[in-house]
DNA sequence: ATTGGTAACTGATAAATATCATATTTTTAG
DNA sequence: CTAAAAATATGATATTTATCAGTTACCAAT
C-alpha cells in the first residue's frame, strides 16, 4: 500500500508542511503515485495541468524548447520540489516541460486539493508565496548571469551548482550525472562548446572526468573563474 | 492634501484591490508619497526594504549591476506595479535596483501593512501569489529568449514589447523613450551593437527614428524576425 | 553663441561562440 | 556478443558579437 502524506518526510522540504492535519489527509486521499522512467516527460510545454507533482525520488529538468530544436533548462528539480505549482495557481497551461533525468517517483496531487487549501489556509498560501518569491529571485539571477557572463564562467558555475545542490559520490564525482547535451542546455550554449570547455577544464586540472561523470578538482579556481579573474 | 488609497484608480491594476476597506484604510494612513527625478534610484541592489513602492506615475527599470559595470534590466515597471514585493515577502535584501527612467511619483507602503494583510487576508495573499506566478513565468521566458535568440531577434522583440506595453504617441513613435544604453541593457548586448542594429532596421524600413525616439514601421516583419524567418 | 560634456553613431578589428564535418567511444537492442 | 545507434570528442571554419578608437550630433549651462 502507498504511504500517507502525513508520514512523508519529503513534505518537510516544501510548502505542504504548512497544511493542517485535515488538509493533509484530504491530499493524501486524493493523491496518486507515479513512476517515470529516465527520459520520459512528467508533463510537456503547453499541457493543461490538473494538479501538481511532488518529487519523491529522482531529478527532473524543467525546460523549454525553441523553434530551432534546442531547449533551455530553466531549473533542475529534485526530492521535495513541487512541479506545476505556477501553472495551477495562474490557471494557465505550463510554459515548461518536465522531463525525468533519471528514474523518478512522483506524487500527483489534484489541483482541487491545492486550490481548496489556498483559499482557506493563509499560512499555506504564504508559504507557497515565499517559495515562489525565492524562485523568482533565482530566475532573475539566471537572467543576469546568462547575459553578463561568458560561457566558460557559466560552465564553471554550473559545476559548482551541481556540487552544492546534488553533492558528490564516494569517488568525488558529481552525484548528478548529466549528459553533455543537458549540461549545454543548462548553460545555454552549443553542445560542442560545452564539450570543448570540459576538455579545457580537464587539461587545466580544474575537473576530472570518467565517462560522462565529472568531478571537481579545484573548487577555488572554478570560483575565481566565475568571479571573473 | 494627498489622495486616499480607497479612491486610487491605480489600485485596480495590482493586488491591493484584494484588500478590505479597513485594510486599505490602514495602508492609506501609513503610506507616504515620494517623487523621484529621472535617473534617481527608488532603491538599490542590496538595500533592505522597509516596505513596497506602488508606482503612480512614470516608469522604473529594475536592474542588476555586474562586476564589469554593465547592468541588465530585468523588468520595466509602470503605473500600478508594486516594487519590492518579493524582497518584503522573502525578508531578504533586494537583488535588484529600481531606477527612474523618467520623473516618477510613487507611494511607499510600510511592510507592516503588507505583512499584516498577508497574514489575515487569504484573498490578498492569493492575489499577490498569482501576480508573482505571472512574473516568474515571464522571467523564465526571458531566460529562454536570451539564450536561444540572436541579438537581432531580441532587439525586434524589445521594440514590439515596448509598443505593446507602453503604446505610441501621436506621431507613431514609442511612447516610452529609452536611451540606446537602456535598450542595450534590456536586450543584454553591447550599446554599440544595439545602435548598429537600430541603424540596420532603419535602413530596412522596419523602424523609423527621430532623435532618440523610435517608431515601428513594419510590425509584421519584426514579428517574423522574432520567430526566426 | 560658445563651450563642454554626454549620448549617438560608425569603422576596424578582435574575441567568443556556433556550425559543420568527421572520428572515436560508449551504450543499446537484438 | 555483436551490429547499429547514440553520445562524446576534436578540428576547421564561419558567424556573431564585443571591444576599441574616433567622429558627429545634441543638450545644458554659462
Amino acid at each position: 500500500m502507498e504511504s500517507r502524506c502525513e508520514n512523508c518526510i519529503i513534505r518537510q522540504f516544501n510548502s505542504l508542511r504548512a497544511m493542517s492535519k485535515e488538509e493533509l489527509k484530504q491530499v493524501s486521499d486524493s493523491k496518486t503515485t507515479r513512476t517515470i522512467k529516465k527520459g520520459e516527460p512528467i508533463f510537456e510545454e503547453g499541457d493543461k495541468l490538473n494538479g501538481v507533482y511532488c518529487v519523491r525520488n529522482g531529478v527532473s529538468k524543467l525546460s523549454k524548447l525553441s523553434a530551432n530544436g534546442k531547449d533551455q533548462i530553466v531549473k533542475l528539480a529534485s526530492k521535495g520540489e513541487v512541479l506545476g505549482q505556477r501553472s495551477v495557481i495562474s490557471q494557465e497551461s505550463t510554459n515548461l516541460s518536465a522531463i525525468a533525468i533519471n528514474d523518478m517517483e512522483v506524487c500527483f496531487i489534484p489541483k482541487e486539493s491545492i486550490n481548496n487549501t489556498l483559499q482557506k489556509n493563509p499560512n499555506f498560501t504564504l508559504e507557497v508565496l515565499r517559495h515562489m518569491a525565492h524562485d523568482l529571485k533565482e530566475a532573475d539571477d539566471v537572467i543576469v548571469n546568462i547575459s553578463q557572463k561568458t560561457v566558460k564562467q557559466r560552465m564553471a558555475e554550473a559545476f559548482l551548482y551541481l556540487q552544492n545542490n546534488f553533492g558528490e559520490d564516494a569517488e568525488g564525482y558529481l552525484a548528478l550525472t548529466l549528459s553533455r547535451e543537458d549540461i549545454s542546455n543548462v548553460v545555454g550554449t552549443a553542445t560542442e562548446s560545452a564539450i570543448r570547455i570540459i576538455s579545457e577544464f580537464k587539461k587545466k586540472g580544474l575537473i576530472q572526468t570518467s565517462g560522462k561523470k565529472i568531478g571537481i578538482k579545484d573548487e577555488r579556481k572554478l570560483l575565481e573563474m566565475v568571479e571573473g579573474f
